[in-house]
DNA sequence: CGGCGTTTTGAGGCGCATCAACCTGAGTGG
DNA sequence: CCACTCAGGTTGATGCGCCTCAAAACGCCG
């Protein structure tokens, strides 16, 4: 976790080329400016402890950075991956309250962070703004909801896939789609409440049934009904145990 | 389901006194009784189901409300339970899309539903209000994030553990202290990401052990240091499997 | 006392975690 | 250009914990 020194002119530069801050004033992004700085994290080292108390509002420039929860046996529940131009922090900020998750990074990460102080005191009172990070805070709150859906399906099939059903792009080419696992294996595993193996396995037998492609980190979707099909059979089949 | 008709002024009495509106000004509350309404709920009974789009406030005046999501086995996984004076349906609302969760009641209760549309009016562009939905939502998004945190834990004696350590009252009384779960058994371990075979059983292990006593609905923690113990106790056990 | 909803207790099977070994690909240095 | 290394992923064998199913016990209200 180094810290690196940049001037001012430049971090309000990169922040306003984040995706947060989309649609933000150039002025406020000037006054954040001020008071960030920015540093680097190497792959797999931590950024913030769960029950740490934030002062910042944290913005990943370049990498990958993770947002979870610690199990009682030293693994990780993954409860957010968070790509470059994304952010985190903001609601334990609002409340004043301690992190809900601890914070690491997937790979060697750029991040800057903002001072609490003034990104709240910018926040209040300016309606855009609150508006802007109400629907904000809402969209991860969704977010986190269908995490959660899929993370408490009993069989760890349907989970899988739900999870690439939920990753269809809006745009569909004609003979299926392809997408890119967002993040490492592991990863995606521990965000879908499940260990490595397992879901190398269900993937595999995936694969092996036709209705998946596996190609390194890539992943083609020939046709979606056939996940759709997958979906429904485990549903009957779980339907009828119960 | 049945809709009563309550005439405005009283309806918007009814609003003041519910905690959801706590601090909120009487005018924006008259606004808000004008198109609402209210109607009952019987036990176990429908009131909105996963994927509607809703276009009202929803606010809980008596009884209990709880908001799950369906599993593929018939089973539900409740994420949250709606105590009278609390509300639901504003994060929907806000980004216009659908239920991420199913309602229903666990018991026969009322519910006020207020116009969206007039919801959504007095709260764009009044800071005051913004700010106070702002922390409304973030609020829940970390008791969300608690949940998920406790149905993630790998051992089911643990999370029985946690979530009683988490329901203590901020006043403890010198002997110890009492909680009452916050609605039946069954809805607590669907919360829990349990049966509640599994939540009953890891009950009364607690209860031989002397952890708890059980008194119908009522739970005494005489010595709240022996559930710590037991928690510490469980962790170091799953650490060293793995 | 009788009825129902809820909880408890018991027996059994299965799925996923665990552990361990192997495979693959990318990066490195001789 | 190949040998080596290491991280990430895959595959296989095993055991335990929780879900499932079934039935009894409890608490409550009429």
């Amino acid at each position: 976790m180094n810290s690196l020194s940049i001037p001012p002119a430049h971090l309000r530069d990169t922040l306003s080329r984040q995706a947060y801050f989309r649609g933000w004033d150039a002025g406020v992004l000037s006054r954040l400016a001020m008071g960030a700085s920015q540093f680097s994290v190497g792959k797999d080292m931590p950024v913030l402890a769960r029950g740490d108390v934030p002062e910042h509002l944290y913005l990943v420039v370049s990498g990958q950075v993770r947002l979870f929860i610690p199990l009682a046996n030293g693994m990780e529940r993954i409860v957010s991956l968070v790509m470059p131009g994304e952010g985190f922090g903001e609601v334990a900020l609002l409340l004043g309250a301690s992190l809900p998750y601890g914070v690491a990074a997937c790979r060697d990460s750029h991040i800057i962070m903002v001072n609490a102080r003034t990104y709240l005191a910018e926040l209040s009172g300016a309606p855009a703004l609150l508006e802007h990070t109400l629907r904000l805070v809402a969209r991860q709150h969704q977010a986190t909801l269908l995490d959660m859906e899929i993370c408490s399906q009993p069989s760890s099939l349907l989970r899988v896939v739900r999870f690439l059903m939920n990753q269809r792009p809006c745009a569909e080419v004609d003979d299926g789609y392809e997408i890119t696992l967002p993040g490492r294996k592991r990863d995606i595993a521990a965000k879908l409440g499940l260990t490595q193996e397992t879901f190398s396995r269900m993937l595999s037998f995936l694969g092996q049934q036709g209705v998946i492609a596996m190609q390194g980190g890539a992943i083609r979707i020939g046709d979606g009904s056939k996940l759709r099909l997958m979906d429904a059979s485990i549903c009957a089949k779980e339907m009828q145990r119960a």
